[in-house]
RNA sequence: UGGGGAGUCGCCAAGCUGGUUAAGGCAGCGGAUUUUGAUUCCGCCAUACGAGGGUUCGAAUCCUUCCUCCCCAG
């Protein structure tokens, strides 16, 4: 069958379009440019993916195009993006990209070209089960990718294919190394998506407002002064300023809560500090891979954020789009605008944005 | 103004009965990890101990003068 493979320039990419080839498949590359706010700026790689992306084309010997989807990457992510930060809480950019740029802008194009399916580099799996398709973690643990799939769709995760998801990041470098693509030793991409790393809170700066407040801790002692909530995240230690307080244990301060009304951060002492764990937390706008939401009452595992190693929790309540998580072990740190991605073993269920 | 106490890295804070290279923590900086933001991990971070004189083979550690804080008197 006719399958599009979004190329990024990496290895997986890469792998993934050899594997598909290999399978038989009838593939044909696409690199896909989403950012073109600072094509000038040092952080930019996109040329220099584009030419690896084009490079490992010609070795596999297929062709590739570029498409741009910028314009649906700035409404549909980015605004989002910077609406939730605006609103006090921390969004994961990377959840809404897929579902709406990688597997919806990029999946439609392809199946415009006449495509069956689409593949990509993620470490995911999909299993064909009686009726309907079941999104897996991918098999390297390490690399699994599976939540930031959780808000696709039945319809879309049933066009997707996931060829290095089989396989262990090892093993996929090893095959790109024997197949001879110059990609194969590539740095592993990171910061988000399409943007790339950079700078952070520099980067946020040139769209939200610098909105300098109190650093107050949890009996309002004022400790210092911040630049503005929205450069904060829950949990967060770096980059906050506080030394040394005298009468106090010389452990690090970290974000507990971020009030809004009064525009004051509050910080408290000690990695494991009581205000930083919960066992408790509810999400809106909930999105279910799975097909449906699980029943109220159930059990599963959870993540709260990407790379979180699982933990057990009951749905005690699920709503039209709203869902409440309970954890019988406190949870660290759980923060707004973050997704919590539910798991019944190595299946995906999808999951909510915290709130 | 008398009496007492204290001044060590941006912030806390060891050392202060003198002895080669001035603990540690926090912050900061750099790196690793990471397709979000965080977290975590590793590395770096005072030729200098308020200032000036002494004593001594040798002083942050003893003496002295000055400066600056704090407390109690007034």
């Amino acid at each position: 069958m006719k399958v599009v493979v979004g190329m990024s320039g990496g290895v997986d990419s890469s792998v993934a379009a050899l594997l598909a080839k290999r399978a038989g498949h009838e593939v044909v590359g696409i690199f896909m440019k989403n950012w073109g706010e600072d094509d000038t700026d040092e952080y930019c790689s996109t040329r220099a993916d584009l030419v690896d992306a084009a490079a490992a084309a010609d070795v596999l010997g297929i062709d590739l195009e570029a498409v741009n989807f910028s314009a649906e990457y700035k409404e549909r992510v980015f605004a989002e993006f910077l609406r939730e930060y605006a609103a006090g809480r921390t969004p994961n950019p990377d959840v809404l990209c897929n579902a709406e740029i990688k597997f919806r802008a990029f999946l439609d194009h392809a199946m415009r070209l006449g495509a069956e399916k689409i593949a990509t580099g993620h470490y995911a799996r999909v299993r064909e089960v009686k009726g309907h398709v079941e999104l897996l973690r991918g098999l390297d643990g390490s690399k699994d990718q599976s939540y930031f799939l959780h808000r696709l769709t039945q319809e879309q995760l049933s066009r997707v294919m996931f060829p290095v998801g089989e396989l262990k990041k090892t093993e996929v470098r090893r095959i790109a190394l024997e197949a001879g693509l110059p990609n194969h030793a590539k740095k592993d991409s990171t910061g988000i998506c399409f943007i790339g790393e950079r700078p952070f809170r520099e980067f946020l700066n040139r769209y939200l407002p610098k909105v300098p407040g109190l650093i107050v801790d949890e009996k309002n002692n004022r400790l210092g002064e911040h630049i503005g909530l929205a450069f904060y995240t829950i949990g967060q230690r770096k980059g906050i300023g506080i030394g040394g307080k005298s009468g106090s244990a010389g452990d690090a301060w970290y974000v507990a809560d971020k009030r809004l009304d009064t525009n004051e951060l509050v910080v408290v002492q000690g990695h494991d500090h009581p205000r930083l764990m919960k066992k408790t937390l509810a999400a809106v706008d909930t999105s279910w891979v799975a097909g449906a939401a699980p029943a109220a009452g159930s059990t599963h595992t959870a993540k709260t954020r990407y790379r979180q190693v699982d933990a057990p929790c009951t749905l005690t309540r699920v709503l039209e789009s709203e869902i409440r998580v309970d954890f019988p072990s406190p949870q660290w740190a759980v923060t707004p605008g973050q997704s919590v991605v539910l798991y019944d073993g190595e299946v995906c269920l999808g999951g909510g944005v915290i709130t």
